[in-house]
DNA sequence: TGTACATCAGTGAACGCGCGTTCACTGATGTAC
DNA sequence: TGTACATCAGTGAACGCGCGTTCACTGATGTAC
């Protein structure tokens, strides 16, 4: 695969990934072009053969974590499919999975400061990331009686900043907000007491 | 109160307030000592008569906001006694209140990477805010069996993570990821679902 | 198969910039007598 | 009240650094004939 000459082989990919390591060790501060290019084995200036600069470097970083955040909540989606439970939560469970697995994508999808708007292809990916959570939100409202069905847009987006709150108190190395419980225990027992709240299971 | 002459007068609060502004402005990296001594009109080495250096001044920035929470919680506890439940409820308007009175102190405290632990001080403000939400949780702990109560500290965490989200995902312009309803709805519906959960408040 | 040439993907030197930090300094203030 | 002196809180020049970016270049690769 690299030809490891002159001309690098991989070198765009090299560099995303490079990039992806600096964001995760150092946070979306710390990560600096020159820097990346180092890493990848090559000077500054041959970034600008694949990317306008600094920040389109970080914004394919977080395209390629839409994409890949958008298959794994799909999939898990799928998996817990026909039920609408199990399907919502083991969209819950793959929310967090991502968050650990693939953390540079996670800072540079959510804490790098990079607009979702900056072109439609990540709007796009982001816009259908999120539609896998509503849409599993949506099945379960249909279990709901009508009258006190909440709006499944404010469902899902409870159960996303739930979510995205336990990633950044818990599951990362926040400062010093370390707690006793691990995050998946958090997350799953959170979302069991709001299904519960919505009569969506039983009270034990 | 400022002399406004060659010496400044007031310049260490001066110095963290430009520095509030700036991260307010510009997140937490977009803040530099030197433009901070700026704002507040003195030579950039006149900060080190005040401060150890950069991450000095963050961490008093910290502090300061660690002091706001702290009593704002506080406040919004007692005013909510003797019922446990408006306490609580009380309590988390008052997280949220604090994000956005706050911004600049919220992210220094959250996002700017400073650790709770870098002197004791702020780790002792850091702990007297978190009990008191702790405190709040355990009150009303006290109104459920006792055979399906929940550690306090973990309906505590839950519920800080919960505003927390609310606030990064929602309360903040983050990167076009704003949703149809506002912060504030956001989270007291959140929290009424969650505790209609616990069996807190009465299904309708 | 061999040669000429176009294109591609790198180099390396240079740039201007603002940063955090240091240092010797000096003007302003407070105090002792 | 006035003077001498110590202390405090600033200045301003200088530093070394790494950054993002540009530019003319060149080595490697691919293609036409």
């Amino acid at each position: 695969m690299s030809k490891r000459g002159y001309h690098h082989g991989n070198l765009k990919q090299a560099l995303v990934d490079a990039a992806l390591d600096l964001i995760t060790e150092k946070g979306p501060t710390g990560f600096t072009l020159s820097e990346a290019a180092k890493r990848a084995g090559v000077t500054p200036a041959a970034v600008y053969r694949h990317f306008e600069g600094r920040e389109d470097l970080i914004a394919e970083a977080a395209r390629q974590g839409y994409q890949i955040f958008g298959e794994l909540m799909q999939f898990a989606y799928d998996n817990g499919q026909p039920s609408a439970l199990a399907a919502f939560t083991s969209t819950g469970r793959a929310y967090l999975a991502f968050a650990k697995k693939y953390p540079g994508h996670y800072i540079a999808m959510f804490e790098s400061g990079i607009s979702v708007n900056r072109t439609p292809d990540l709007a796009l990916l982001a816009d259908r990331s999120r539609a896998v959570l509503e849409r599993a939100a949506s099945d379960l409202c249909a279990h709901i009686p009508i009258e006190r069905r909440p709006p499944a847009t404010m469902f899902s987006a409870h159960i996303w900043a739930m979510s995205h709150g336990v990633v950044e108190l818990f599951a990362r190395n926040s400062p010093g907000m370390q707690s006793p419980f691990d995050p998946e225990d958090l997350l799953e027992s959170a979302i069991g007491v709001y299904l519960r709240g919505l009569g969506l299971i039983e009270m034990d």
